[in-house]
DNA sequence: TATATACTTAGGTATATGGCTAACTATTCT
DNA sequence: AGAATAGTTAGCCATATACCTAAGTATATA
């Protein structure tokens, strides 16, 4: 396993759950093995253990396992596209805004010389 | 309607759909009616009024309806809640990669020392 | 070597999601 | 009034998601 084609559609899934979201926000203070990971959650370890598949998978976070421990830890790239995509789009909407606004305001002052 | 709790988690939901997403990008251009925004999609409009729905119940837009046209225009601060939890975790992850840089440092120095 | 630890796999269930068609309502145009 | 337009509701279906228990594998520890 190593070959994901990560999208936006598997990153924005993989952070609409509580338990994911827990999970990134422990692993950006540091590495951590499955059972630390899991220890803080009242769920039993099978399907926790899904939660982890989605955030490896979806690019979030991979992990490797030496002897019987599986250690997971962050991996920046796709929480940067995320960030990326919403900046764009919150950037696109203010810029409209603001051609709005100037575009007001001219007819305002068209307005005023019409008096 | 008017009187939802939106969430991280619907936000990110809505956001995990490239309908979805599409929908929003054409959004932050301005406003649109319904049939506007469905005339790019190869979908039923049942089907497509659905993804409406998740995006205005996750606070990401909003609509009203004048006559029989209903208009959609973004509301930009779910969007911005998702951007900063990303933000945060980047600048946390990185923050601790600078802390363990400079432990490393720290560490080479001290082994220097030794010799 | 026996036991404990740390995951893993298999398989089952309930609900959610994303698509469809058909039929209906409310406005607007002729 | 009748027809067209814009959106809505109801109901069906297939797949995905999020949880579970039970049982298995591989690696350390006593």
């Amino acid at each position: 396993m190593a070959n994901y084609s990560a999208t936006l559609d598997h990153t924005f899934q993989a952070l609409a759950d509580p338990t994911r979201r827990r999970v990134l926000e422990r692993l950006v203070q540091g590495p951590a093995s499955v059972s630390e990971l899991a220890e803080p959650f009242d769920m039993a370890l099978p399907s926790f253990l899904q939660h982890l598949k989605v955030l490896e998978q979806s690019a979030l976070v991979r992990s490797e396992k030496v002897g019987r421990v599986r250690t997971f830890h962050v991996v920046p790239s796709e929480m940067k596209r995320a960030t990326h995509w919403l900046s764009l789009q919150l950037d696109l909407w203010e810029r409209r805004l603001d051609q709005l606004d100037s575009y007001l305001q001219q007819l305002a002052l068209q307005e005023n010389d019409h008096e």
